[in-house]
Order: C-alpha cells, then sequence, then structure tokens
DNA sequence: CGCCAGTTTGACCAAGATCAACGCAAGTGG
DNA sequence: CCACTTGCGTTGATCTTGGTCAAACTGGCG
C-alpha cells in the first residue's frame, strides 16, 4: 500500500521496468535524483500549512524529504476525502489536470523538493534515467492507489485500521510507531469516521494487540495477529 | 473516472505534462501511436477469456482496441474486487511488481494489441514522443484510480451507481446505453454486493431516471437528477 | 486553574449485507 | 416441441456493521 522507506539523497530506488529494485540501473537513478536537486527548489512547512490548494493551476511536482504530506480533498457537502499520506521519498503532484484535483497540506514539520514541470521536462528530454525514475514514481502511486482501491472497496474497519498500521510501521520499521497525523485524518483516509477508527484502536487495545501509550504513538504488540486480520 | 472515448487509430491523444489536449503534441502523439501499432500484436479474446492473470510474469501491457476488458483480483476468502474496466483506447497492465496483481480477462469480444516491455523500452530510447505518451497513459490511470478512490471512500451505494451510469454514458456517447458485464462485475467493481445494485437500479427506475429495456441495456432518462445524485 | 481541541465511549439508528425465494430466458436432452 | 436444468437477475425479510448524536474525558496552554 505504502512505498518502500526512503531518504532522499541516499535513497533505494528501484529500476527498469517493470522489475523493481534491479540493481543495474541504481547508479544512474542516483544520478537522477542528483540532476533533480539541482532543478529543485527545497521549502519548509509548518504543521497544516498549504503546499498547494485544490483548483490551483499546478506547476511543479514534489518529494518529500522529511515528515508527512497529506493529500486530501473536500466535497461540497463537508465530506472529506484523504487521498495519500506522503512520506520521505515520496512523490506528489504530477497530475494531469490544468487545475490540481486535491490539496496537499504538511500534517508535521516537513521539508520538500519543489520540481517544476518545465525545468522537468527540459531535464528529461537530455537525461533519460530521469524518465525513467518519474515513470517509476508513478508507477509507484498507481500501486499504491490500487493497493487502496482493494481497501476501501471490499474491508471491514478492522481490516482497514489494522492494513493502516501495519503500513506504517513498514516505514518507520521499528514496533513502536507514532501517528502524527489526527484521528479524522486517519479516518477520511480509510473511508470511515472518527469515531469506528477509536473503537477498533480501543478494541485492538483491549485485545491485546496493540498499546497506545499516548493517542499519538502505539506499538503493536502482536503484529501477526494484526497480519492475520489485514490478510492479503 | 473513466478516460474519454477514443477508437484507436484515430485517438484523440492528450498533449504536453500536464495539460491534456493540447493541440501541439496531437500529431506527435499519433506517431507514437503508429509507433506502437508497429511493434505491438493484436490479439483477440472471447467473452471471459483470460488476457493475463493474477500472480504471472507480466511481459507486456495492452492497449484495448474494442471490447471492454475486466482488471480484478481474487481474494483469499473468495470477495474480489474489479480495479478497473478498460475500454477502446485505454491502456492497462503497467505494474511495476515482477508479478502481476491483477487478471485481465475479457467482459465481452475483445481486440487488444500486445506491447511487448522490452520492445516498448527500445523504441522510448529514439522516441521521446512515445515516452510521453505512455507516462500520459499513467497519468490518466492515476487520475481513474484516485476519482475512484473518492468513490469508494465516501460515496453511498445510490452515488456510486449513479456515477458508475454517467461515466460509461461518457464513452457510449448515446443515452441508451449497454451494460455487457454482469451485475456481479458491476457490484465488485462498485465495493456493494449484487443485491444492493439490483435495488439501486430498480429504485432509478421506480422514480423514472432511468428505463430498462433488458437487463443490459439502460436508458437515461434523467440524466440531470442522475448527475445530481452523483455530484461532485 | 479553566478552556479548548482532539479523543474516547455509549446509546441508538440506518444503509447495506446476508439469507432465502422466486422469475425468467437460454440452453439441453428426451 | 416440450419438460428440465442452469445461470442471472430481482425482490423480500432479517441482521450487522458502521454511522450519528451526545456526552464525558484528556492533555496542552494561556
Amino acid at each position: 500500500m505504502y512505498r518502500q522507506p526512503a531518504v532522499l539523497p541516499h535513497a533505494t530506488v528501484s529500476g527498469g521496468w517493470p522489475h523493481a529494485g534491479s540493481e543495474i540501473a541504481r547508479s544512474g537513478q542516483l544520478d537522477a535524483l542528483i540532476a533533480l536537486e539541482r532543478i529543485g527548489a527545497r521549502m519548509r512547512f509548518a504543521r497544516d500549512q498549504e503546499i498547494y490548494a485544490e483548483g490551483e493551476p499546478g506547476a511543479a511536482w514534489f518529494k518529500v524529504v522529511s515528515g508527512i504530506v497529506r493529500i486530501s480533498k473536500l466535497l461540497a457537502d463537508g465530506r472529506r476525502h484523504v487521498a495519500e499520506f506522503c512520506f520521505a521519498g515520496d512523490s506528489f503532484g504530477f497530475e494531469r489536470a490544468a487545475e490540481r484535483g486535491f490539496s496537499a497540506e504538511a500534517v508535521n514539520e516537513v521539508t520538500v523538493l519543489r520540481l517544476p514541470f518545465a525545468a522537468t521536462e527540459r531535464l528529461i528530454e537530455e537525461n533519460p534515467v530521469l524518465a525513467r525514475h518519474l515513470r517509476d514514481e508513478m508507477l509507484k502511486s498507481l500501486d499504491a492507489a490500487q493497493h487502496r482501491l482493494l481497501l476501501l472497496g471490499r474491508m471491514t474497519a478492522c481490516e482497514r485500521v489494522a492494513a493502516f498500521l501495519l503500513a506504517l510501521a513498514e516505514r518507520g520499521d521499528t514496533r513502536q510507531l507514532d501517528l502524527p497525523m489526527s484521528r479524522s485524518d486517519i479516518a477520511d483516509h480509510l473511508g470511515l469516521t472518527v469515531e469506528t477508527v477509536c473503537r477498533v484502536l480501543s478494541d485492538f487495545k483491549r485485545r491485546r494487540l496493540i498499546a497506545a501509550p499516548t493517542a499519538h504513538r502505539i506499538e503493536l504488540v502482536d503484529r501477526r495477529a494484526l497480519a492475520a486480520i489485514a490478510e492479503d
């Protein structure tokens, strides 16, 4: 559901198409990242600050350097939909339409690399490795979206929450994970209500699958059982 | 949610990045399609025949020439998830993983263009327009997936069915549309059960929003009302 | 200390799932 | 040509999951 953990400068990026993680192209991919670093501008955003808004023209795509970015959309009647949480190494904002269909906000303190479309386009002409890297990023997003489609279309509340926790754990890699996002962020991401998310978490606590010292720090006690719930 | 209608040889394809439909690149895009036609193999599939299976290695991507392709996945416990219906002009099967995560089957009589990854890779080197075309196809898929994420995450059964009908209508373009796929295909695509799909359709009939001479042919009587239900 | 936003819990409700018939049209075989 | 089967589609009765509404709790922070 979520992409590999990767800190930007030393990112483990995937190679050829369609195989991920091949060794051959790795150095080339690193070149691509260095090239991007040259045309990109680093920017910092504070908690809940807007990186771009729905409806804006949109002249650049982004790469998360650190922190978490929330890609979301507000419906007319107030319902909100959080399409994605982007972690360090993830790319976002390469949408097709002339106007942005979603807004991007910082969940916590965030640093991103802003990459203008025009400069990227130029860079691609002379650097085919970058084109491949970009394609790979899109495929990662696509994969993630497909996985989430399954989650939202066919899984129960428990399954969704379990899958969410496990996905986060795969990034943070430790069994102690912190969720900087609010419960309603999580709910809007999983297609549930705040109350349901709370109840499922409480249920997991009662069943000793997780422990929660604070609301935003969760320990995965019985990872195997969680995996069994999330299955697939 | 769904891409523009497009018959392959005369396809209206979109241009630069990220703007869709720009006139400038159209002829170039046509070149790309002609180039693809050269490396691609046309294949026919009968109703319910498998184009590729979940777990297969996957050495090619595809473009639908005619007919409808169903991209789906079967869960361990029997639940099924239909990720996408692909219509003439749509591309599918460019997944990142070494193994296919979904299977592709023909919904009705289907013709596809099979495009091996290796040959595509080679063609891209010498034909940057193709690279752009491919990127565009991926962005289309991504857009579609995002839209469906919203649908599955936040919309009611009525809203889903209305949106589905309208999306189909935009492709077929007439008010008379036929749904060659079964009710359970539709249900598994919308994250509902067969019964719910039936009930909603019956409800729409009762409210004179649609008429249904047969189960697989539906007339949109009050498109405006349907649009109001689907909203957004 | 008291306020405020976010979190948690409980009581109740409704949308949609499940279970069970039934209808209907297209085969199939006698 | 007609009984019989088979696979969808439709409808109804009932149940469950998760949503809604409301209230209590918690932890920062002025």
